[in-house]
DNA sequence: CTGAAAGCGCTTACAG
DNA sequence: CTGAAAGCGCTTACAG
């Protein structure tokens, strides 16, 4: 294997000046520095992470802890951080628990485990507030992000505000015409998806329209609690003429339970979801929807993670709108967003 | 921090007893090995990963290289992957490689690090035939897994044939009376799945059908390339009553557009797909296709790379028969297997 | 079955 | 701006 002497010898300097190079610091002469960044290139040299851990103190590691669910949201946040990491020159280690099996990530046997040495740890939904999790980073005392988070505690908490976004998606539904409009609201209450019902509430009330509780039906971010929470609401005496769902896949079964039932999208039902998920683009009518940075929150939360500024960074929702409410028959054929 | 001779101390035995009993080593007497359990757990000690490595030339470390895609079958690789490494007490580390931009994994300023020196890489579509990466991987002397490789070379292949479950699936399609039948097959010929493409020509063949030319289109396994293919298609001459996609998003494709076309599914066109990705259940109808077992895949890719012998493997494809081909108008409301 | 020595490949202070 | 010493927390041989 190549290490720094090899580098050391090959550039004929100390094998200390190697790893100043390595480091980027500044106590270098320009020339000296350009030989090792040759001798590097031609031996093909990579620092062992190992070495400069124990040393240094430093893992150029991060953990991103993630349930084993199915859902895109996840799923996006873990290519976009492995992504991010990878550009600013950090590894991602990814832990990702079982939360179907009910077991504590804390206490268990399967418990997340930092032998890895991580020199930060990011943490997502629905992880993002999870006291066990947040008081074993905390007295391990390692740097924490939490994506979407919505109570206080230790780390930085990169919240997300989704209330003024969907205020612009009901009022897209109230410009179509529509008066009772159901929701899907998130079941648990420590979610920041839990803004998308304020926003709902918002909306409708500045329209002149007082929030009906009845239409008003809980899920839990599941295709199947979409459709369950459809057939609750077309089943009302007075059945809404548009659904909002707090996230696509529960969006996505309202519709499929609607055109089961013998409805038309959007001519009997307009339907609307959050995430602008990818596969908001593969029904038909396409989905309308919110679209999330989560690209660039991944690129926040890493950046934060490693204590590094980042610049022209803005949360920037968009509302998507698709066939499912506006009629719309064209085909959402481009690559969605990552 | 808690390190080995910590525990040593409390334990009342040499720092090397520790090590053993750690590294699950015969040579310790069951009282001392449950003395160093117990004060391992009473000081919640955790080895430091970096020096094991260091010391012992094994990082624990399983290295993943996939591409930054929003393909559901990338993620749930990622995921069960993620997960069976935690299973055996290693660590995933992901790269995630950006391949809309074109750049060489290899020969980049980007290209793949190991520096974190992982005890074995996994690579996956579509880099499981890459001839520059699993060079790399050689030269480094790295054990190599790859999921659905199709050539020979370096490393172990774990090497999936779609040819007999395409042939029951195109079965299914004659048996309800289907005797035109399209397909959308990759494009790309250097991949497992062209074997899909050799089921459906056999089972045509079986049936006393010659492949029509002309019923087979190339995708690239997007949404976009599906409905490409569904626009050729039933603008054919003699249009086809079903058509069978290598992928659930381009079935989806074939669906969408179809249906903005005017035709009903499965009554005017029937449709199926392959993988059982989460959204082939988000649609109405749902949509018929083949489940791959991914979970099982990625369980047996680790215990390859990590030189272990797995029991009870067998790669088990099932049809799930759904509306899109049956006309059953029921949801598919189970949680998607993993 | 248990222990003391050497060393993995680097970085961190500390000199010069 | 550059170098020699010490040490990070472990495992690997090698003794006993």
């Amino acid at each position: 294997m190549t290490t720094i002497r090899d580098v050391a010898r090959h550039a004929g300097v100390s094998f200390k000046t190697v790893s100043r190079v390595i480091n980027g610091e500044p106590a270098v002469r320009k020339e000296m520095r350009e030989r090792v960044q040759v001798a590097i290139r031609e031996l093909g040299y990579q620092p062992t992470l190992a070495a400069r851990q124990l040393a240094g103190h430093k893992s150029y590691i991060i953990s991103l802890i993630a349930p084993r669910v199915a859902a895109s949201y996840i799923a996006r946040i873990m290519i976009a951080t492995a992504a991010e990491c990878r550009a600013v020159g950090y590894h991602l280690n990814m832990e990702v628990i079982d939360v179907a099996h009910d077991r504590d990530p804390v206490e268990s046997d399967d418990k997340v485990s930092f032998s890895v040495k991580p020199d930060a740890v990011i943490l997502i939904p629905p992880f993002a507030d999870h006291a066990g999790l947040i008081g074993q980073i905390e007295s391990e005392g390692l740097p924490l992000v939490r994506i979407a988070a919505v109570g206080g505690g230790y780390g930085t908490r990169l919240a997300v505000n989704d209330e003024n976004i969907t205020v612009a998606l009901i009022e897209h539904l109230l410009e179509l015409g529509h008066r009772r409009i159901g929701i899907v609201a998130p079941a648990s209450p420590k979610l920041a998806s839990q803004t998308r019902v304020l926003g709902y509430r918002r909306a409708l009330l500045a329209a002149g329209i007082t929030p009906d509780p009845a239409l008003e039906v809980r899920g839990d971010f599941t295709f199947a609690s979409g459709a369950a929470a459809a057939t609750q609401l077309m089943a009302l005496p007075q059945r809404p003429t548009a659904i909002f769902a707090a996230s696509d896949d529960m969006a996505l079964g309202v519709m499929a339970e609607a055109q089961r039932l013998g409805y038309r999208i959007p001519d009997d039902l307009a339907v609307a979801g959050f995430d602008d998920s990818p596969q908001s683009r593969l029904v038909y009518p396409a989905l309308t929807t919110v679209f999330q940075p989560i690209a660039e929150m991944a690129r926040a939360a890493v950046h934060a993670a490693i204590g590094r500024e980042l610049e022209n960074f803005h949360v920037r929702h968009e509302l998507r709108l698709r066939g499912s409410t506006t009629g719309d028959r064209s085909l959402c054929l481009s690559q969605a967003d990552f």
